[in-house]
DNA sequence: CTGAAAGCGCTTACAG
DNA sequence: CTGAAAGCGCTTACAG
């Protein structure tokens, strides 16, 4: 900026004004910054005006997985939002671990990120809390959380789960786990709660995945595609001797091999929503602190189907 | 830091001492500084860090569609091996388009990033010489580019090519196709080019994917599946009717409902050398002017089979 | 409309 | 072993 000011014979407070039109300044003088800048291939340095002004123009998105495609959907939608508001997006991986999830947590706020937000939080973390703490907004994505300051963008698990089991009892079955990874240490969400209110309420329990199930609810798409693989290498079909249920509905799940009867999240729209209730507490200087609720729906595929009578 | 300084009845200097055991500290000062920080809650700014120390230990990926589980595979090995030396990655996302592009990178060189990956690259772009001239190291993975600056991760996709057509006519094909996508403008790589050497080596020449091709071969496995969804669909069963050859060998296509006929890359492995390549050539104040080859190999699945006889 | 100066929160010689 | 001071590249009152 100092090259740029001596070339054109100006001070560099002036060359700021230029660049930001935060004062008046003659068009002569503009023409000569404008040239000197392009003549010297000058281009801002944004850590020196973020630490003038206090304010970095990144967020942060921490997810467990990138190879999900729900969180990569998200992440996606949220660099894309951000991108167009001139902020960068900053990307950490939790690979499901508390204590790799609290390091990339605390280098975020070391990079003094103006907000973050998480498609998906280890069980039990208190992440969330710290941010707030530190003033800094938070909005999580597709689950649920108590503190007020949050941002929250979810679907009705307990109406999803509803449905889903609806569509279950309906085709005779009642024996129906739940199924989760067991890599790691589970986010946190209410999908097995909301499975087993809705079998309570029709008087049934979820019974364990190795007490033969004849349908299974998955906790995401990428699960019930792995499910479906291991059991029909098993020699068990899909779905004549079992159903497979997931959850996101993947573009993946629509393909004809896979045909996934599963629950709908707007992945694309909870991400771009997550992200513009971030960038407005941002610009208010306040806490997101809203909670916004987004339509899930049970898409029928070819995954499920009638209960197979025991032998 | 002020504060901590304040606190615990130290200069700046000696925190930023005990913080980077930068110069020798007495223990006892040491333990003062350490529990100041510790009531605190202090977390040093790392966007002053970097303006003073004119490095970011920042990187930025640059790639064209977080939902493909090749890019994003790179980008996630790329975090977890920059995460391990302490530095955070930018993620811009280019949708394939040259102008968000080179406005991501724009906004890249703006924050200064320590240094670049690009997974892939719009065809034509400049941009990788652009970061190069001003002294950023960059580094390019899954294709092949002619600065001897770059670093380059790439497999030979004409060895790979070979084997694919190798492995078709041997099952009878003559009619082969290469099946891009169209929706955006093309990435650059050599795998159209290699297809039609390996044809040419054997007096055959690519047909256009409308002149009844008995086999596709497509750029990546994503697009080879919506290929094989987009045929059935229509009636064309695969591979009775047609084969279908993907490239990457992403987890899904060994799924048994997909069980895709593709190229292997290796896609952590590229994803960590590359990143490996790129910090040491930033620890080294250098560019990364190297070129490692790896080995891409056929992985025949059930997408492939003899070629129909007309009829 | 333009310039001089302070200050953002650090690091890094340099004294002592 | 510790402190004082300069400086990284900006922005932002404040004068003029």
């Amino acid at each position: 900026m100092t090259d740029v000011a001596r070339r054109s014979g100006v001070s560099v407070g002036t060359v700021s004004n230029v660049l930001h039109r935060t004062a008046p300044v003659s068009d002569d003088t503009r023409r000569r910054v404008l040239q000197a800048i392009d003549e010297l291939g000058y281009r801002q340095n944004e850590v020196a005006r973020s630490l003038r002004r206090r304010a970095t123009k990144t967020l942060g998105v921490v997810i467990p997985d990138a190879l999900n495609p729900f969180h990569a959907t998200v992440a996606l939608q949220v660099e894309r939002r951000a991108h167009r508001d001139g902020f960068a997006v900053l990307l950490a991986e939790t690979e499901n671990d508390p204590a790799t999830e609290s390091d990339q947590v605390r280098a975020l706020v070391g990079r003094r990120v103006d907000g973050v937000i998480f498609p998906a939080v280890t069980a039990g973390s208190t992440i969330p809390t710290e941010l707030l703490d530190r003033g800094i907004p938070v909005v999580v994505v597709s689950f649920e959380a108590a503190d007020p300051r949050l941002g929250i963008v979810h679907v009705d698990e307990y109406a999803a789960m509803e449905q889903v089991v609806a569509h279950l009892v309906g085709m005779g079955h009642e024996r129906i786990a739940f199924a989760h990874s067991g890599a790691h240490e589970e986010s946190v969400d209410n999908r097995p709660e909301a499975l087993a209110a809705a079998l309570r309420a029709r008087g049934l329990v979820p019974v364990p995945g190795d007490d033969s199930p004849t349908a299974f609810c998955c906790t995401n798409d990428v699960i019930a595609m792995a499910l479906v693989d291991r059991l029909e290498r098993d020699g068990t079909a899909v779905p004549d001797n079992v159903s497979v249920v997931g959850f996101d509905d993947i573009p993946l799940a629509a393909h004809r091999r896979i045909d996934l009867t599963t629950v709908r999240q707007p992945a694309e729209e909870m991400g771009r929503t997550a992200a513009e209730m971030l960038l407005s507490a941002i610009a208010a200087g306040e806490h997101a602190g809203r909670r916004v609720l987004m339509p899930a729906e049970l898409v029928v595929r070819g995954s499920t189907g009638p209960a197979r009578r025991e032998a």
